[in-house]
Formats: C-alpha cells, sequence, structure tokens
DNA sequence: CTGAAAGCGCTTACAG
DNA sequence: CTGAAAGCGCTTACAG
C-alpha cells in the first residue's frame, strides 16, 4: 500500500480511503490513486486490515459432510450470495470425532470468521457452550433452535402435506422409512415423522409402528432387510413415505429387483427435491436447497452487521409436493373420483 | 495472547512459541501457558499471524459449480485433508462473467490466500497471465497443463478402454454423447472423444460423425433431440457411450420412455463413476473424486512449502471399468465365446 | 530456555 | 479533503 502511495504522490491513509470506497476523497485523487493500484495489480491484505477493524470478511460454514445432494445445493446458493456480500467462504467438512475435536479446539474463534453457519449439523451442548464463549455469532441452517438465526422449512406441515397426499391416493396401510444416523453428526428434528403421525392421525389411521423403518443412510444391505419386513407383514403397506429422497431412490431399486410394480403395487414418496427426482420419475416434496443457501447469507450478513437484534430472525421457506409417477392409486382402494369417471365412461 | 502471557506469568513471545509447539519451551512453562490458554479459551488470531510471517494457511478453490456429484466428492476429499495439513479451505463457486470478473480482481492476491486450487475451470490467457503476476502458487485439478502442478486422470486411455470393452461385446456402431457448455467456464481437454475415436480406429471401424453428438448439459430437450437423430439413421448405434454419468442416467430415462430396451437393443456406458451409477445399474468408467481431492490436499501442501519446485508435479489416478447391467452384447452380434458356450450347451 | 523490541500492512481518530 | 501518528496482535531476530 506504501507503493501505491508513493506511486500516487499521497499518503496511506488516502490510498485506504480511496480503495474503500469513502466518499471523503476528491475525484482527482482517486484517480490517480486507483491507476496507481492497478498498475501495481495492488491487492489489499485483509490480515493487516482484520487486524484493525477486527473484521475478517470471511464466514465458516460447518457441514457434516460435502457429497450429499442437498448440501451442494445449499452451498451453491450460498457461496455466491456470500461474495456479493463482500464475504469470504470458508468451508469446514467434520465428519469424524477427530476432526469435530480439532474444529471447536482450533478453528472457530471470532478473530478467525466473523460468522458461522451451521448447516444440518447437531452441535453438543458443550459445543454450543464453547461457540458462544466465544462470541461467535451463529446462523442455522437447514435446522433451527429457539432464539437463534436460522433458516429452514417446515417439515411437520410438508410431511403431513405428502402422507395426506398418500391417503388422498386411498392409501391406509403407508410405510416410513427414516435414515440411520451412525456418526450422529447430523441434525435431526424427528419433525418429518412427526408430521407423518399426524396426518395419518388427522384421517383416523391407526398408527403402527411396524410400518416405521430405520435403515442405513447411504447403501448397504439394511434397506432390503426394511422391504423384506414390510412385505412379510400380515398386512403390508401400499405406500411409502421415504424421508430423503437418497432412500427412495435405492428403494426404487429395490422394489424393481424384487418385482414390486411402482406405484401399481407400492406407491413411493421422497423427500428433498434432489436433481435426479424429475429422471427417477419419484414423487417428491421438494425444499428449496438453493434458497436455503441464499437466505442464510442473508442472515449471515445481518448477524454480522448487528450482533445484538440477531436472536429472533427466523426465515421458514416452502416446501412443494411435487406428484410424478411413483405415487398412484392404492390398489383395490375405492377410489370415488375414478369411480365416477369410469361410470360416466361406460354410459356414454 | 498477553492475557494469555499474564497469566501465566511470562512473555508474549513464550506464548507464541509454545502456541507453535517450539521444542524451545521448558515443559513447565508450556504446562503454565497451555493452562492459561486453555481457562481463557484463547485462539490466536490468525490475521495477526499472516501478518507477519506472511502466510495466510488458507487455500483458495476455484469451482465453476458446486452442485454436480464430482465436485461435492473432490470437496469431500479436500477439505478433510486440508483441514489435517492445518490449511483452511476457501471455496469459490464462480458461474456468470460478473462473479468471474469480481473474483479475479479482487480475492486472488497472494495476501489472501497461500495458493489456489483450479477445479475443472477453464482460465482465460489473461487471467493466468494475472495469477502469475500475484505469484499466486497454482495447482490444477481434474485438469492438467505443461509445467504446473496438477492432479487428474488419463481421460485418453480411460475412454480407450471403455471404447474397447463395447467393442469386445461386439458393438460397432458406438455413439458417443458430450456435454455442451453453455458458460464456456468448465475445462475440457476433448481428451475422452480422443479415446473413444482412438480405439474406434485401432478396431478398423471407420470414424462416422453422425454418431458424435453435443447435448445441453443439464436437464433440456436436446438430448431427446440426439436420441431421435441416432434412431433414424440408415444404420442405428447398438451402444452408446455418454461422456458424463449424468448425461448416461438422461439418456437411460429418454431410452426407457421411448421403449428402447436397455442393453437388449441399446447398450450404455458412462463416464465418472456417480455415486448412483450402482443404483441405476450403470456401466461407467470410475474416476476416484475423493481421492483427487485428497492428492490436490497434498499438492497444495508441496507448491506451499516449496514454490519453486512445484512446476513439475503431476498425479495422474486410475479410472476403473465397472461394467454392470446397462451393457451387453451387441444385438445379433457374432460373439465367438457365446457361441462356443450355447454349442457347448446344445451338446450336453 | 526466555524476554524486550521492532515490525508486518493496514485503519482510524486527530489535526489541519 | 488530506496527512502524521498510533496501534491492532502477532512473530522473529537479537541478547542474555
Amino acid at each position: 500500500m506504501a507503493d501505491v502511495a508513493e506511486r500516487a504522490g499521497v499518503s496511506p491513509s488516502t490510498v485506504s480511503r480511496t480503495l474503500r470506497g469513502l466518499s471523503t476523497v476528491s475525484p482527482q485523487t482517486r484517480a490517480r490513486v486507483e491507476k496507481a493500484a492497478r498498475e501495481l495489480s495492488f491487492a489489499i491484505s485483509r490480515s493487516a486490515s482484520s487486524l484493525v477493524t477486527g473484521r475478517t470478511g470471511r464466514v465458516a460454514v460447518l457441514v457434516p459432510n460435502l457429497d450429499s445432494w442437498f448440501l451442494g445445493a445449499a452451498l451453491a446458493g450460498l457461496a455466491p450470495a456470500l461474495n456479493a456480500a463482500g464475504l469470504d467462504m470458508l468451508v469446514y467438512s467434520v465428519t469424524t470425532a477427530e476432526q469435530r475435536a480439532e474444529f471447536f479446539d482450533r478453528l472457530p474463534a471470532r478473530r478467525n470468521a466473523d460468522a458461522l453457519l451451521v448447516v444440518s449439523f447437531a452441535l453438543s451442548p458443550r459445543e454450543r457452550a464453547r461457540l458462544d464463549d466465544l462470541g461467535m455469532p451463529l446462523v442455522f441452517v437447514s435446522q433451527h433452535e429457539q432464539g437463534r438465526a436460522g433458516v429452514y422449512v417446515d417439515d411437520v406441515e410438508a410431511a403431513r402435506r405428502g402422507t395426506r397426499y398418500l391417503l388422498n391416493l386411498g392409501h391406509r396401510r403407508i410405510a416410513y422409512l427414516e435414515p440411520a444416523d451412525p456418526s450422529g453428526f447430523a441434525w435431526s428434528s424427528r419433525a418429518r415423522l412427526d408430521g407423518y403421525r399426524e396426518a395419518l392421525a388427522e384421517a383416523g389411521v391407526d398408527r403402527d409402528d411396524e410400518l416405521v423403518r430405520r435403515v442405513a443412510d447411504w447403501q448397504g444391505p439394511s434397506l432390503d432387510a426394511a422391504v423384506g419386513r414390510l412385505l412379510s407383514l400380515a398386512e403390508p403397506p401400499t405406500a411409502v413415505f421415504a424421508e430423503t429422497d437418497d432412500i427412495a431412490f435405492r428403494l426404487l431399486t429395490v422394489l424393481r429387483g424384487v418385482n414390486v410394480p411402482v406405484p401399481a403395487r407400492m406407491s413411493v414418496l421422497g423427500f428433498d427435491g434432489h436433481a435426479m427426482a424429475e429422471p427417477w420419475d419419484l414423487s417428491t416434496l421438494a425444499q428449496p436447497a438453493r434458497r436455503l443457501g441464499e437466505a442464510a447469507a442473508e442472515l449471515a450478513r445481518q448477524v454480522i452487521q448487528d450482533s445484538a437484534t440477531h436472536g429472533e430472525r427466523h426465515v421458514v421457506l416452502p416446501v412443494e409436493l411435487v406428484p410424478r409417477g411413483s405415487t398412484g392409486p392404492a390398489p383395490g382402494a375405492r377410489d370415488d373420483g375414478e369411480k365416477g369417471e369410469e361410470d360416466a365412461r361406460n354410459r356414454g
């Protein structure tokens, strides 16, 4: 910066003011400084400036993994939005206990990032306390907590709508497949399961916990086992609600392999709005992952600007049911609408 | 740091030495300092230390998007490996011309990151020049360039092997589907197409550019059009080699929709080793995306350590053909091996 | 093995 | 509108 000052024939103070866009610089001076900076390909040292301002211009993002569709989409929304706000994005993917200890031990200091975005990550009480200790402004993404800034969807309501949709198709035996999270790192609210149960209760369908099965998160045989259990019940389900599209995809594969036609014999409904849901013709509850990321960036900006009032900023984004070919009427269901049509046809 | 020094009854110099793990600190002093630091939840300010050392402890990663399977997997390998080396990961997703100008204008200064990883991103000559000007150490990931550190796979060889596999199944009319990159941001070497052509030439199959079609990168109707073209040729293909698994997935969907059985009437081979390839039963050339990321982290470390000798570090990782159900013998092909078996069976 | 002092490259009152 | 000076929180020779 001293070089730029010399070349432009001004003081470092003036260079600093010019480069930060302060208005208290005369146009001629500004022009000279900008020219000098360009000629020297000068780029400011964030380290030095953050040392004095106390702001780093950086936001840390904590995620439980990086190779899931949801996180990719959320980051794809988050990154440009942060950059547009002049913030850099530091990504920490914490998947092992060791990394976890490291992260909370070393990284979160207020001085190394202006805010921490916690994305679908289940903080322990101790971790929470440590972050608060450090005065780290927090934004929760795809999860929420009282008195904390957060952006998420209404899982209960969405799951309720999804379940109602299946009920409306005449299904009464509706199974629910939830992912087991072996690491326990991912945040889970059980909200989707709650929504599922509420919708069944509303419709007067008896709760049957045999229909709720937990399956290993990614690949592995436990899905086959779950399907086996469901198909061998005295009264097997005619529809399955999968807590994530990833599970739904695997389920579709298993069903195809064991010659259970979808949706003729089994309807399948997913949750996420995964990019592959359309090619798979999977009915799903689409959540706006990208927009969650964008909203998170906006919250981050606000929380950094005044960390006082950030407590109660909650942004809830909508989930849309996208009906596709993987769901259909329950086999043998007495669907009055369809019946009516048939009658009409027969009369015609 | 001054607080810690006071609490431990030592000088800041000693605190600094302790925290950096220098051996020139007596065990008792070290213990006292560490205790004090813990009690104050002290975390060092990277800004201050990088101001004096000239190192930021950060690596910038430039990607053309964030929501593709490949980048997710690569980042999933990269992030923990960088963290393990004590480096933070700054992610820049540059997808529009505006972001692109911003990035090269503002961010890459040597002082704000110790190295830049360029992942599948096509730099313009001017951008290259600017980065060199700034003395930014570069590592190319999933792309390569003479005299530059890089980690990638041998696309030519892999595509050659994939094509040979189809040839060995008796296919002679093999189409090739390549993605169109509307933004032009993604790096492309044409290497896979070259490998495909080489294998055909080796086998004495005439080159037919009617069989090579470019399709829009993501969704959209252009794939249907391409399939229409192929199926309406005088001599339609019996196999399709898709440059990416994403294209292959969409192709499988289209083929199913138009009642072309796979692989009976059409074999489909992908490229990537996408996580969904197994559930889709898609034959593919699997590249080790995660390991590419890990290797990139290692290269970054080396390049930072001595930027002098980083020129010629090239790491080439292997691609494996994973045959699955989407590929089979060409219809009507005279496969001597199978013929032999049939004869044997008939004799038995 | 430990400390005092200088300095990294900025920003920010304070003068003018 | 501009400059001189102090200081942000570290690290690093230099002494001892």
